[in-house]
Order: C-alpha cells, then structure tokens, then sequence
DNA sequence: CTTGAGGATGCAAGCGGTTTGCAATTTTCC
DNA sequence: GGAAAATTGCAAACCGCTTGCATCCTCAAG
C-alpha cells in the first residue's frame, strides 16, 4: 500500500532517540513499561510516516496483541506526548512519534490512490492563527492541514 | 455520472413554472425529484454552517426519513457538486450547499466546545498548493485546513 | 527475594457513524 | 395508465473505536 518515500524528499524529523530516554518518559509520566508498550514505540520509531492502528498492529507481528491494548496506548502516549495522532480524513486515525521536544508541528501529502505520504516539514500558519484568534476573540487556537493528490506512481490508470 | 449536453435536455423545463435553481440542477444530473431530496435542500439551504447527517435528519422534522436515505442522498449530492462535505475530525462528517458556481472553496474555525463555527471567506493556499504538487509530482491536488479553538463564549467555565 | 496494590492486558460486548442488500415504492417518460 | 429506472425504508452488517470486567504484570516497598 504505501511505499518508502524517497529519502531527499523529506529529511524527517525523527531522530533516532536512545529507548532509555522513551522508558525515561514512560517513568515520569507513571506509566509502566510493559512488553506491548515498548513494542508499538519500537514500531513508530522504525518507520516515517504515520501509521493507522491496524498498521501498527500488523507491524508487531508475531506480538500479537489485543487491538485495545494498542488503541489504549495510543490515548496514552498521546496524552503524554510521546506520540503525535494525525486525521487525514480516511476515518482512521494515524500515529508518529513525536519529534524530539520543539512542537514540531508538520503537515503531509497524501496521495489518494495508493496512500504514500509526503511529510512536508515546515508549517508557515502560526503567524496567520494569531491574527486569526485575535480577529474572532478565540483562545487555545490550533488547526488541521493537509494535502492531497495522485502521486507520481499513480498518476497512470 | 455522465452529464447530458445543456443544449438538448428537458426544454420544456424552462418554461414550466420556475423551479429552484437547485431542482433544476437535479434535473440536469438525473436525479429524480423525491420528497426527502428536496427536504434535504431545504434544510441546507436554510442553514449557512455545516450540519451533521444528525443534524439535518432531526431539521427534516415531521418528514422523518431514513437515515439511510439521507446519507445516500449526500453522497449523490456531493458527486453532483451540489454539496461540500466537511470533516472536523469529531467522527461525523458535515455538509453544506457550495457556493454558487465558482470553487467557493473555504475554511472553518470550530469552537471546540460549544462547535459554534466560523466561516473564512478566503483561501490563500492555491499558489502555495500549485508550487507543492509541481514539487512532488502530484496531480490533482486538493487541501483540507480547519482551525479549531474556544470562541469567545467558551473561554470562562 | 517476596509480595501486593494498582496499572495494564485480553476478551467480548457495545457504540456511533456509515454502508449495503433487497423488496416495495415513487418518479418520470411514453 | 403503465413500464423502466431511480429511490426509499428496513434491517443487517461494517468499521473504527471504546468499555466493563476478570486476570495478569510491573515495580517498589519491605
């Protein structure tokens, strides 16, 4: 279904963290470090873009365990940062490590036919919130990008 | 799916009392002019921000149709061009009339809890759009941008 | 090293939004 | 009016996701 994105076209933000500094964060947050846990953070880290539940689940192979475990965890790491959760509309939500500490806040393109996903890394729209939240006096703004299109593989019936 | 020529369609239609511009368009895509089709229509049009299916199913009132009729009729809707569909990423999607004619292409701002939704009238993203498909390679490309936030009336539990 | 409290998992059931198969009905055209 | 085709209602199913509950595991205190 998807396949590997060209290394130049993204240099991706995911740098390769030492596990200890995951189950460090594991710790602080209270969470304990179980087998299924460090497993799904090992499926993220091996690969770039974000990956659906099922992705995940069937990246853990012959671990494998309960798809509520796993949805759980995501809710869980989510909520302790670890992991960045992305909606491309598709009904199925999508996860990626977080990058290392900045917001790194991004956006993708995704190709509609065979799902390959673009990351693009810079987000030029903070500016325009801001006076977006000032013109209709709202707080704790955030928003949702992102793109679509055929790639190049797909563009051949 | 495929549209008749304008020219040699239904000639009588345009002296027949007038229609809604929007029967007149179901006309123009073969679609029969049912009861909860132009309910549907009506409620959209009486309303200027996205409903959920929920929302226009209880909006229809006395004429309680079937839910399935409703989404099957938004989807023909949508093929059609007659509808835009929404996804706010809360799990349901919403649809609205589009603009008339032109792309009419916008965005939202959803508060996120009272979901009082904003309109923005402008999009400043096709150049930028253009400039990332001639980039990557990708055709037909599209773009979904939502911002979400707590609108004034929300900010003080 | 043992132990136990509370977190985590597996299982199964359930939920909300959406789709679909099919028979019955409605719209449209003649 | 009557036939062909589109549309509807109904029920069941689907899909992603959540939850209740009994059991299991982790980890720190002893």
């Amino acid at each position: 279904m998807s396949r590997p994105c060209p290394q130049h076209q993204h240099p991706h933000r995911l740098i390769q963290q030492p596990l200890s500094d995951l189950t460090d964060k594991l710790r602080q947050g209270e969470l304990k470090i179980t087998i299924p846990r460090q497993a799904i953070l090992d499926v993220l880290r091996k690969h770039s873009s974000p990956l659906t539940i099922k992705e995940i689940h069937t990246s853990l192979g012959k671990l494998d365990c309960d798809l509520a475990t796993i949805y759980r965890n995501m809710h869980t790491l989510e909520r302790m940062g670890l992991v960045r959760r992305y909606d491309f509309g598709d009904g199925a939500a999508r996860f990626e490590l977080s990058p290392e500490e900045g917001d790194g806040h991004h956006h993708h393109l995704v190709c509609t036919r065979c799902a390959r996903i673009v990351e693009l890394d810079d987000c030029f729209l903070n500016e325009f919130q801001d006076q977006l939240a000032r013109r209709h006096g709202f707080t704790q703004i955030s928003h949702r990008m992102e793109f679509f299109g055929l790639c190049p593989n797909c563009q051949v019936p």
